[in-house]
DNA sequence: TTGTACGCGTTATCAA
DNA sequence: TTGATAACGCGTACAA
């Protein structure tokens, strides 16, 4: 497109070898302290700007790593985001964004052609709809630093950073039940996610250990977007009168937004009438007409540890494989009724 | 690092040249089918990825396009890639995003290393501290195609798309002298960037338009954060009691929800000690205790709207500079007390 | 101190 | 239909 000035150009410009040009630009100690200023200056009169694509097809580094994400939603991921942004802006890396809208079909056209462009590692945090997880395993296989984050694959050979998802789930159902509720319902998310099935986990094992049944009407499946929440706690609201449930938890902020939307459809007040409990701490959680408790994730967090992990491992194929948990906060505001 | 399958290692193993393998991955109608068929089926066997670099190398052209961006908030830019994003999956271009924290000095950085990774074009929001134009003029000068999106530089050899920033301002504050406002504030943006000036200036046409006299003690120069509308708001109440502003135009949702809090430390209430009104229509700007008036700027159709320009730009060099206005909308809730 | 030859992986071009 | 050669821009290794 733009013709761009080359080594070559700028050494017929000065009569010398390219080679010499290239010594002066990289600042390196045998090339005659006059010859380089020339060398400089010309470069700069020139407009000379390295060919780093050359460079990476000598080095086989490019400098760039690959960041595949499922959504660009207004709350988890930009953060997240963020926390990538700040170290590669430290490290000199670049970074290519990736959104698979929630589909695998996309996502692995992503990776491949992250691959075909040679970065240096991938950070992924799956599409929920991931049934098939060999196409990872082939990529992690070919020798591609690969970190997973807050989506993770477990044991397949990489990296992830999460939160203590599991952990936090049974933290906020038990906090649901400390305060008495006692017919608690649960809209997950997807079962093939970790996340999906770490956190419904989590609400599993706070009601055993209080040995609450388990009332399989009162679990249905959502997702992590809004339309999904709604939905599900449509389902929960068509009960009959007797079974429905005193309080809701949620797979993620998002998924609770759209579940009180429906309770408002259905006339119902909260926390009074049905209490409610999100997961994520969404920017406007705190904003609600009733204020939501939830667990806050730490984004910028996770995004930071992801790529630094990330780096780590392309810099040294001796670094270990790890799971790093991000610790997570439970915030009480109103919707639980617990206040 | 990973050692990644070529086609001469391809070649190699099926006895044929390197040549015929090109050409039978890239579906070539000059080879024989029957060749093809074993050329794909080794490629896939040996688990071959086309490498870009050495593509682009020869080509000059990477498919890549470069986002700069001088922040990652939680409202506007996240939603302006997301709209990018949507056009670069369709076009097949991938996108590097960079992001300047507001800062000159990362922004030309940034600059410099898309143009070495030789990227297709770049879209570029420029950082509130930036004072000297010739860069971007270097930059344009040399060819690289450009479009300014959001705040842009215009006069300076490229497109730009953004809103109209004049007339919606200009619209706005026509809103509160309708309701009988006088004493209206101003908490201006940085009057080096575009947005900042023409938002100002619609404001001052308004008050032109109406006779009101303008009093430069209610013209604070905040930011586009919210810390510093804070701070300017706390400016405008400091003021003696005779002189505060009725109600106050802010640049933008951040700056107005800093001003909000110091309000609120003031003991004031929205909107009847002091009626106020934003830019942008951030997600939160509905959920407020005062749900906020202000003006909705579509930022997914900035961000799409700026890609399928580059990417014209890009694919024609004849394609013409262009200054593409995105239109807003007036969004009247209750904190101008206009209700 | 400076220059030449070569290779990175790919494709365009020309020859067989 | 297939193959050999050169070129893209750069840096390593060696020679002058």
């Amino acid at each position: 497109m733009s013709s761009q000035v080359t080594l070559k150009q700028i050494a017929e410009a000065l009569g010398v070898s390219a080679m010499t040009v290239s010594r002066a630009l990289n600042n390196r100690d045998n090339v005659d302290a006059k010859t380089k200023q020339r060398v400089l200056e010309k470069a700069r009169s020139m407009g000379y700007t390295p060919n780093h694509i050359a460079k990476s097809l000598v080095s086989n580094k490019t400098y760039t790593i690959g960041v595949v994400i499922p959504a660009i939603s207004h709350a988890f991921f930009p953060e997240v985001v963020r926390g990538i942004e700040e170290v590669t802006y430290k490290t000199n890396y670049q970074l290519i964004l990736t959104h698979a809208a929630e589909q695998f079909e996309r996502e692995k056209v992503a990776i491949n052609t992250l691959r075909s462009k040679r970065v240096d590692g991938i950070l992924i945090s799956t599409s929920q709809t991931v049934e098939d997880y060999s196409f990872y395993k082939q990529t992690i296989d070919s020798g591609m630093p690969v970190v997973f984050f807050d989506r993770c694959i477990e044991n397949i050979g990489a990296s992830c950073v999460s939160v203590n998802d599991r952990t936090s789930s049974r933290q906020i159902t038990q906090h649901l039940i400390d305060h008495g509720y006692k017919k608690i319902a649960y809209i997950s998310g997807p079962q093939k996610v970790a996340v999906g099935k770490e956190r419904l986990g989590g609400y599993l094992e706070a009601l055993e250990a209080h040995d609450i049944p388990v009332d399989d009407k009162l679990i249905v499946e959502g997702g992590f977007r809004e339309q999904q929440g709604y939905e599900a706690m449509k389902q929960l609201l068509d009960l009959p009168e007797s079974s429905r449930p005193q309080a809701v938890a949620t797979i993620n902020d998002p998924s609770a937004f759209g579940a009180i939307e429906a309770i408002k459809e259905y006339g119902l007040s909260i926390p009074d009438d049905i209490a409610i409990v999100g997961f994520t701490d969404d920017i406007r959680a705190g904003l609600l007409e009733c204020p939501l408790t939830t667990i806050r994730q730490p984004a910028y967090e996770v995004g930071k540890k992801g790529a630094e992990k990330l780096i780590k491992v392309i810099e040294d194929p001796d670094e270990p494989i790890e799971n790093i948990e991000v610790v997570t906060k439970l915030i009480i505001r109103n919707s639980c009724g617990c206040t």
